[in-house]
RNA sequence: GGAGAGAUGCUCGAGUGGUUGAAGAGGCACGCCUGGAAAGCGUGUAAACGCCUAAAGCGUUUCGGGGGUUCGAAUCCCCCUCUCUCCGCCA
């Protein structure tokens, strides 16, 4: 959540960013806030006053009772009687003008940073790059008519993965259901060997790696905020209380939870391979047939936890990193930054990475990279010392998905088919042992 | 699952109702001492919120979490959570 400051402070600003990721009736909202903001600071005064008066009458009694004045002692007390009282109704006032400011705040998203383009949807978002073509100042998805080049003999990697004996979905129903793949032989292994591949990569750009548990408490849920709002999406454990983690992101970055970490320590820069659950309530049709939307998949993560002022260059990196796992894999890639409209509740910047599929004629999401700015860090309260002034403050929170593995699989199945069968990437050739899927 | 013990500041650890935000030790920072270092000595060492233009200062809250008793709670009572030990089970 944003911090109230960003409201009493840069209320004009705020409200422009605000309208730029379409939040409806930003200036009246940011008004409410201001109200309930002084509500509260005025109710805290009051009530400080009188505990402070309690306090120091309490104390006078202790006194007396020491040099035996008893009869003084308990004159006293009767004053303290009506103090009481009113500090219980203070109290609750405080606390109901606390709850009804924190409530709104978490309400309202992230404030687009300056270079996140307008628009209102997916249309709107603008291609910055591309493997496929040059792109220009204002491509945007709407008006990108550069489809590569006809493909209608190739066939979509569900049917790829049958032939080839490589994902077994109808297993997965009988197991679990679906959404669970069954991988089998080198379909297995391909799965490792891009693990093992991304986790290389993360590890050469200096992350380190983390092992985190696949299974969260509630706290940690709202720490990252896919509590309360998305509670559907995750899987719980209803007898122990605990969620399957969607993503990485979860457990990782609630190492960082009311934390203070030294300016020194900055950027912190973790990777961690986790499985991932979604249970993606209502999604169906074509859109999630095969491994375009999974319940279980494999992803890595990478996170980061900077400083105000360095983390645009850490984005920066994360999204040269991004790219070059996409260039290394040889697959036709765009990048998309994202508009205001289409940006997540809780990123500053977002940028999308898709790769083409050809039999499928569309583009595949594969990774988001995003800066949170405090925005995270400030419901988290990962803070940091800063090293001139000793001060504290909020930190940046990033992160990105360094891949997440069954879309780049449908990629690669599909993207390298050739009538004697699918060729590896040259970079995982290594990690699987040969360099045809025959 | 059964039985027991415990949760205090950066860490260890004292504290069973009255200047205890909290002894003591360690760690860390700064200063003195030293040719330099060690030892030694001295000083400092939480966060949140509010008042104040800011600093300084002041007030409030916080000893796992919540509630209660009391003029006053780290200390007493109730509930919850978590951790540890032993037993059982087990990859």
């Amino acid at each position: 959540m944003l911090t109230i400051s960003q409201f009493t402070e840069f209320k004009d600003t705020t409200i422009k960013g605000l309208e730029k990721k379409h939040f409806p009736n930003a200036a009246q909202v940011v008004e409410e806030l201001n109200v309930l903001n002084e509500k509260r600071k005025s109710s805290q005064a009051k009530l400080d006053e009188n505990l402070s008066r309690q306090n120091t009458i309490a104390k006078s009694i202790g006194l007396l009772m020491r040099e035996g004045k008893k009869d003084e002692a308990e004159e006293v007390k009767k004053q303290v009687a009506q103090l009481k009282e009113e500090s219980k109704l203070l109290q609750t006032e405080k606390e109901q003008a606390e709850t009804d400011l924190r409530n709104l705040l978490l309400t309202v998203p992230n404030l687009p940073y300056d270079e996140v383009p307008e628009g209102s949807s997916a249309e709107d978002n603008v291609v910055v790059k591309s493997s496929l073509r040059e792109c220009k100042e204002g491509d945007t998805v709407g008006n990108w008519d550069t489809v590569p080049a006809n493909n209608q003999a190739k066939l979509p990697h569900w049917e790829l993965a049958k032939q080839y004996n490589l994902i077994d979905f109808d297993l997965g129903v009988k197991i679990t259901g679906a959404g669970f793949p069954v991988y089998v032989g080198l379909g297995a292994r391909l799965q490792r060997a891009l693990i093992n591949f991304f986790l290389a990569e993360a590890a050469k750009a200096s992350y380190t790696e983390i092992m985190p548990p696949t299974v969260v408490n509630a706290a940690s849920g709202y720490g990252t905020g896919q509590l309360p709002d998305k509670e559907g999406q995750m899987y719980h454990c209803e007898v122990d209380d605990l969620y399957l983690i969607p993503t990485a992101e979860v457990p990782v970055t609630n190492i960082y939870r009311d934390v203070i970490l030294e300016e020194k320590d900055l950027p912190i820069k973790n990777c961690a391979y986790t499985q991932c659950f979604r249970r993606e309530a209502g999604s169906y049709g074509k859109d999630v047939r095969g491994l375009n939307r999974l319940h279980e998949f494999s992803k890595i993560e990478i996170v980061r936890i900077d400083t105000p002022e360095h983390s645009r260059e850490s984005h920066k990196e994360m999204l040269q990193h991004v790219e070059g796992l996409l260039q290394k894999l040889e697959l036709p890639y765009r990048i998309l930054r994202l508009c205001g409209g289409d940006q997540s509740f809780t990123s500053a910047i977002c940028y999308d990475f898709e790769v083409y599929s050809e039999a499928q004629g569309r583009w595949l999401e594969v990774s988001s990279v995003s800066n949170f700015d405090t925005y995270q860090a400030n419901r988290l309260k990962c803070r940091y010392r800063r090293t001139e002034d000793k001060k504290i403050a909020l930190c940046h929170t990033l992160n990105g998905s360094a891949l997440a593995l069954p879309r780049i699989v449908a990629a690669i199945l599909e993207d390298n088919q050739t009538p004697n069968g699918i060729k590896v990437p040259a970079v995982l050739v290594p990690y699987m042992g040969v360099d045809m899927i025959k």
